[in-house]
DNA sequence: GCAAATTAATGATTTATTCAAG
DNA sequence: CTTGAATAAATCATTAATTTGC
């Protein structure tokens, strides 16, 4: 139980307002409400061979009462996602998340995100995913942001994008967190680099395993993953 | 390992100061505020903190000896891939993941995924993200073939890029399973469910609709993060 | 003032693109 | 060249600040 109810009422205008100049082709919010699958009337489905994924999943227990719709719904995390809600971060939560991201954390890694989850959790319920999303839409976001400024502001001569500053960060902060921006915001060759993985199944039983643990190798993640509704 | 400070040097410019102009258009009404941007009048170094993430994250131990860049790279991990460095396939696995697609799996959700990789894990090492991965681009990787396919095709007077053929799934997949594809699998410019030209339709007048939101999402999830090799 | 309607912002997912191992 | 791995871009979906009409 526990539901931590979402109070966060935080007036949460106070910082900050930008002139949010938008070059006026924004697009359309969609009013529509969706679904109607029944629409592409012809297209249908393409399945050419009816697979059994449960049962070849878990051959002992067999597709399940097939019917079922409450498969999912009626059982215990009802009250889980309360309004089936998505993160809402409270004012410490995103400051905390700016300061780092203006310190330069751009990719933190699964133990990086794993901590500074606890540290958020302090302010407010989050988890894991919500500070890895975080980092993957500011990013994204700025990188627009700025598009659009050196679009509108094109016309001053040359002026570089971007100015090299030396900044000392002291010692906090990993090259891979702050790798992967660079690269692609000024042509540079893009380095990649290879990331283990985990996965952790909050829901059932499964636990985030972070797992620093020596030689393990695996580190530990998440990635989206599709609910099931939409 | 000397001491050496980590200095990085911050190429990244100034994202975050607005123009503070607004083209005359609309007045664009700021709806949510950012935070923290303080002023945007001066073009600002965008690393006004130096944050310490180590401390941050972890209060207790503090950042720890500063200097040593053994930081992350001497201690524990080398040999963490102990000589693979990636999942390399076994037929059994790879025609099984094959009849899975076929069968119509697209995006398996984490457990799915955690159970495929079960079943898989008979036959060699294998992890959820090698799975989860396979999907991905196997699916991009079809499309892309059918996209070739049909560019080449394509002189032949229009022929519909798919095939209408009702098929019954049985029961054996979540719609969330096959999700996703259809919809833009066939149709190669990007063609959308209906939701798209729904709105485009009667952009200006209903309200955004969504349906049924009950749904608590299961949130497992397994996201990519980086370890710390290379 | 208030509640419905509107809309910018943004959280969450999927797709496209790219890198690089073998 | 094929394909596993990873990131970026695009998109979908939801929330809350703001308008608007009483």
């Amino acid at each position: 139980m526990g539901i931590s109810m979402k109070v966060h009422q935080f007036a949460r205008g106070f910082w900050e307002h930008e002139p949010s100049l938008t070059l006026g082709c924004k697009r359309l919010r969609p009013l529509a409400p969706k679904l109607a699958n029944t629409d592409t009337s012809t297209v249908s489905v393409t399945v050419t061979t009816p697979f059994d994924l449960k049962s070849f999943i878990r051959p002992d227990s067999g597709p399940r009462k097939l019917g079922s719709a409450d498969d999912k719904r009626e059982t215990i995390q009802v009250e889980t996602h309360p309004g089936g809600t998505r993160w809402n971060p409270t004012q410490e939560q995103i400051g905390i998340l700016e300061m780092l991201y203006r310190g330069g954390t751009r990719n933190p890694n699964a133990q990086e995100i794993e901590q500074i989850t606890a540290q958020l959790g302090k302010y407010g319920k989050i988890e894991g995913k919500n500070v890895f999303y975080w980092f993957q839409n500011h990013k994204a976001r700025e990188r627009q942001k700025q598009k659009r400024n050196n679009l509108g502001l094109n016309h001053s001569p040359r002026t570089p994008p971007y100015v090299t500053t030396t900044t000392t960060i002291s010692s906090s902060l990993t090259q891979d967190s702050i790798r992967g921006d660079f690269g692609r915001e000024e042509d540079s060759p893009y380095k990649r680099k290879c990331r283990s993985w985990t996965f952790e199944c909050l829901e059932e039983d499964k636990r985030y395993n972070c797992r620093d643990h020596d030689q393990g190798d695996k580190t530990l993640e998440l990635f989206p993953l599709h609910p099931e509704k939409r």
